[in-house]
DNA sequence: TTGTACGCGTTATCAA
DNA sequence: TTGATAACGCGTACAA
């Protein structure tokens, strides 16, 4: 930004004609209505003095901004930087910005935030926050402003959302598990609060009773949020009961590694005594100490889709699927999960 | 953003007053000049309302757009997010915005980037790129235009900017792996177009003439990016020398993880026929396999203190030191660096 | 083919 | 104490 910016007005002096006619070279459909002659003479002396449309005045005239907003709950969770990074791509290919704000999950920055983008006039937002509530995505549906979820599902089908399959993701976790003998398998499910916690804890169930296998309540633990942190507590909990699982879904991959801690807090051998699955395949996870068995999720895909269809939605262009779920893929990096040394008294 | 934006005009019809008295009422300073019943009525009529002020109009007019333009080398390096939280927080904390760019380490992106944050009127910016070109540098002195070097350095005294001691910290490295016996130190540098590549490298070399140990040419390979892969090849060139290094000082966390792959690749056993150490200690650096000894970074409070150094620049607001050098920590995790087994040639 | 006039939503200045 | 006016920089009808 230049001392004193140079504005269409220099320009039109420079090259001796009316701004609207700077405007009418720099922005207009096709060669229609300016002179050749002139046109060049515009052209030159913008290039010369180096001239850029200031994004503010012309935000403000065209009601668009070309940014887009996008709310993260954890830009600390490694799954998310690629997925940013791709959304970062694709909106810069396509000449937009992007705004980002990290909610660390509460709810109330969340709201901030939202209002924040808004006042900045955002074109668009992505939603890639866990604990979104319902009321504030009612409040942007109301508006009909255009939003589209990322990583996270939503019951209404008139959201646009890209997600990964959650149920079929859990589907090849419990399938690998029983594979290899487990039968008292136990969860540490995430928040039920957000749909990934939901889908995933319920698909889990599903594909268990597909196994003629029940998941019972104190198989369960409900970690408080996607952190190691909260994982290793919830998974605290449910190894400590009298006769703990021989292995374990988690939600995400932090929440494995916050079991993983536990396990070895409690002595518990990893994959020896007790089977770990993750959930997303972050970056380098298979370099962890156990590499980590988990379910991938593509986060580069879905970040360039999620960008792609929010981009589609601003600009008026056809949306073919407004609802984009993704397939995940069983990793199995047989550290940390192992066949059941055991039979179990179960089932 | 309502269908139809609530403006500043709709609040003055609400309340009977003229825009700019809403205005006064809102941005006035102290309970100036008005007079307490009115102030109320337009509060009351912009609370009924909703007005939010359109950040677009309010930029235009006072040349501040509460923006913090943010560009980086490549946000899916692990010591990034962190920085990025921190810079996040307090600016949101202090009323900013944060706009990302990710240059990906390609200087016509950060040039571009550049660009557009300007078009978009950022008040200010923070550059975690690490190969901003000294000429992009340049016009920016030249127009005056806050901004902040973060994990980089600067020859130029007028330049702010927040790093770590790299000199120190490869200082501490060093004494390290003298310290377990080692006296042929390699070191897999960062690249040498950048300030963190050349520092670190020198004070490899410092360091270990301290110890009346010099490093020779070929003990150097230089990578071509701070990736892991680029770490890998850079690594392998090393390793496969006729005479390799018993420890290698690595220019990065990443660059660290590459040299672990060719070293396993060339069956040498990490850490007894190789040591290696990082430098960043990238979250989860401890649950890698194996935990990586490494040089602390403070990446949140890098982040921290470049946000509010720079606001502090914008703001006008006095500026204690304008370039901040912090304290590194040498992480001991002993699992990637042991002691030299065998008394070397060298030396 | 080009210039004129106006408005986008605010705020600062000046007048009342 | 409040209202009127202008200006921030740009784009677009409409007129010439």
């Amino acid at each position: 930004m230049p001392e004193s910016r140079v504005t269409i007005i220099d320009v039109a002096r420079a090259a001796s004609v009316h701004p609207s006619t700077v405007s009418r070279v720099l922005n207009g459909r096709a060669e229609l209505s300016v002179l050749p002659e002139t046109r060049a003479r515009v052209v030159a002396a913008a290039k010369r003095l180096g001239y850029r449309p200031s994004q503010l005045a012309r935000g403000l005239r065209l009601h668009r901004t070309f940014t887009l907003g996008m709310l993260i709950s954890n830009i600390t969770n490694p799954l998310f930087p690629p997925i940013i990074k791709a959304v970062d791509d694709t909106g810069h290919a396509r000449g937009y910005n992007l705004v980002l704000c990290n909610t660390e999950d509460k709810s109330e920055r969340e709201a901030t935030y939202l209002q924040v983008l808004s006042d900045s006039h955002v074109d668009g937002l992505l939603i890639a926050s866990s604990f979104t509530a319902d009321a504030t995505l009612a409040g942007l549906r109301r508006d009909r402003f255009p939003f589209v979820l990322v990583n996270r599902g939503t019951r209404r089908g008139e959201d646009l959302c890209v997600q990964p399959d959650n149920a079929r993701g859990m589907a090849q976790a419990v399938g690998h598990l029983v594979e290899l003998g487990h039968r008292r398998i136990g969860v540490v499910a995430g928040p039920q609060t957000t749909t990934t916690g939901v889908e995933r804890l319920d698909g889990a169930r599903a594909a268990l009773r597909s196994h003629r296998l029940r998941l019972e309540d104190e198989l369960v633990s409900v970690s408080e949020g996607f952190s190691d942190d909260a994982g290793y507590r919830a998974a605290r909990r449910l190894l400590r009961t009298s006769e703990p699982p021989t292995a374990v879904l988690c939600a995400n991959d932090l929440i494995a590694l916050g079991t993983l801690r536990a396990a070895r807090e409690l002595d518990l051998d990893v994959p020896a005594e007790l089977s770990i699955v993750g959930f997303g395949d972050i970056p380098r996870a298979d370099l962890l100490g156990p590499p980590l068995t988990t379910v991938h999720v593509p986060q580069h895909e879905m970040g360039v889709r999620a960008a792609t269809m929010l981009i589609a939605l601003i600009e008026g262009e056809p949306i073919e699927r407004r609802r984009e779920v993704l397939e995940t893929q069983l990793v199995v990096r047989g550290s940390t999960a192992a066949p059941a040394q055991v039979a179990t008294k179960t089932a």
